[in-house]
DNA sequence: TCGTTAGTTCGAGTAGAGTCGAACAAGCGA
DNA sequence: TCGCTTGTTCGACTCTACTCGAACTAACGA
């Protein structure tokens, strides 16, 4: 298992990042990577099947929303805060801040 | 064809928004509208058939995207710009400003 | 080297999207 | 009322996603 291929910051696609963040268990991830920073596959699975999981983030790494690295047998996750950043001025703040607000102000 | 139904801002989903905004088409139409304001089905669908546009403008009403109203025969698109924003800052923002950098310094 | 742990890959099942032609419905003008 | 125009709905097709168990692979420690 060495480094999964990640998309350059260039070869970011709007499109593609916005639907990797459509999904429920995917935008949850990122949620959890943007308040803890970086963490392992399994630690931000809650409880879900590990196939499913890698799934998601085969999705979120080739959409190129995060970044994994190995470490030993695991697999460190995080955000790919400044490049998205720099690519989409706005977006991800958009998305999580929204998140934040949702969560603390409707529920 | 009586007035399509919309959701309430408040119930307007992030995930749903995000989908809606994924695919390329209706990426498309919403870029135009908000270059353009206000617009008939037909004026979007840049020779695209009836029954495909006529699905991506159900998808993006239902995410509550754009907002359909009835003029004669014909239906007239809008962005549902000042509810996104206050439910989404910066969200349409950023995915439209991107847009337009895209437009320019790639293309 | 043998487990153990952490993820990936595979395969199958199910569901949902996008695409498009054809038929339908509604409003308008002649 | 008869067309014409504009969209919607339906049905069929194809493709892709999500889900999950099972098998596999890689790294580490004892």
């Amino acid at each position: 298992m060495r480094e999964p291929s990640h998309p350059e910051t260039a070869a970011i696609e709007l499109t593609r990042v916005l639907y990797a963040l459509s999904d429920p268990v995917r935008l949850d991830v990122v949620r959890q990577l943007d308040r803890e920073g970086e963490a392992s596959c399994t630690a931000l699975d809650r409880g879900r099947p590990k196939s499913s999981m890698s799934h998601h983030f085969r999705v979120l790494r080739d959409a190129g929303v995060v970044r994994t690295r190995c470490e030993g047998t695991a697999h460190m996750n995080k955000l790919r805060r400044e490049e998205l950043d720099r690519r989409f001025p706005g977006l991800l703040d958009a998305v999580l801040a929204r998140d934040q607000r949702h969560n603390q102000g409707q529920k």
